[in-house]
DNA sequence: TATCTTAGTGGAACGTGCTCCGCTTTATAT
DNA sequence: ATATAAAGCGGAGCACGTTCCACTAAGATA
């Protein structure tokens, strides 16, 4: 049985980690069999044919294979991917907005992921070991990086101050794994930034009832 | 989608009951099927091919298919005609054996069906409406008739009074279920049941260490 | 630069699930 | 008994997952 690489590092990181020799060509595949896939399950669902993955990135179905033995890793490998790529743009947002956009921007970002998990619900409750690392990372990379955002809006003074930012994130996930589509998604947790956002002074909204 | 008809009832009892018309020819091969699958599932697990099945029934795919559109129907019905048969005959042995001998008999049997059920084990928590009613099943079928055989060996004081029927048939359940062959199980609750079985008057041995 | 070694590739080929539809068999009406 | 309707059958055919291995070309060696 090939090894399940897991969540916690793609294969290149692998085999770099581990000193091999990794041949240029077998990265740039690598890469472009992971972006395929990140645009095949967009499209078509996390059941979508290996072949439309292939072909899509120029590669021969073998070569996936030799990758990504099983579906479930290339799933996690896509997946644990979009969650870093998520995290990094909350620094990256952070450095070049305002706080309180910087971090409603991110919610925004967000949703995008937190709705394409929805289809992956699923398949990350299986049990599959290609998934395990998958909770990990989200709590040690993505959460972080979120409440970066979440206490520098805080230290601004432009959001409310009974909150917190577990139960506001929580609160979003929520929503977005609902079964709602992306729009409404979009449209639920911009209500729940729009609330989060510190009124005006002198124009204080009244919500002892 | 075809409606999965669960384990309530078979597809020939669903249609009687429903009252409408059902061929002689739909009935025989509905059985051959089911018959067929029980042997292939005991020799190539659930997972073996369609095509098995249905040459083994002498019957083609497309007519599998049209009584058991999922493969896990075609499992819940093998499974469920199984725990209906090892309940039939329980009371069979009750009314033919003498208590004890009736009950020990029927324990072999049942270590049968609940080692089969190891491999069922990952189907059946996998959450597929097909499964629904199998614990229902047991509880208001098999259950029932082994409590019988159990409480007519405790009245005519051949076993030991100090075990309940519920806690002696789930000890001997998770004997079955924790990975043993059937040998091996056989064997487990072989001393069990033995352990079960009053001490001969005046040679009563000593459990008190 | 020329040669060698072998990691890596790609796609033919095979096994399987599942569907579709022309044909067969059964049951009913006459 | 015969004709008719339709329930049911079966297996060809297609889509997909997965394996296998002859071939390609990246990188090491001299």
């Amino acid at each position: 049985m090939a090894d399940a690489q897991g969540a916690g590092k793609t294969p290149v990181e692998e085999q770099i980690s581990t000193g091999k020799r990794v041949r240029a060509d077998a990265q740039r595949n690598l890469l472009a069999v992971l972006r395929a896939a990140k645009d095949v399950f967009a499209i078509s669902g996390v059941d979508a044919p290996v072949r439309d993955i292939a072909e899509r990135a120029g590669v021969g179905v073998g070569t996936l294979y030799r990758h990504y033995p099983h579906r479930a890793d290339l799933i996690a490998a896509v997946f644990r991917q979009e969650m870093d790529a998520c995290a990094d743009e909350a620094d990256a947002l952070g450095a070049s907005l305002p706080p309180f956009e910087a971090l409603s921007t991110w919610m925004r970002r967000f949703v995008d992921l937190a709705v394409t998990k929805q289809g992956l619900a699923k398949a990350l409750h299986s049990g599959d070991p290609a998934f395990e690392g998958l909770p990990a990372r989200r709590e040690e990379r993505l959460m972080p990086a979120f409440r970066r955002l979440f206490e520098r809006a805080a230290a601004s003074g432009t959001i409310r101050d009974d909150i917190g930012s577990d139960e506001f994130v929580r609160a979003a996930a929520s929503l977005c794994l609902s079964g709602a589509d992306t729009e409404q998604a979009q449209r639920l947790v911009g209500l729940l930034v729009d609330g989060l956002r510190r009124p005006e002074d002198g124009r204080e909204h009244d919500d002892g009832r």
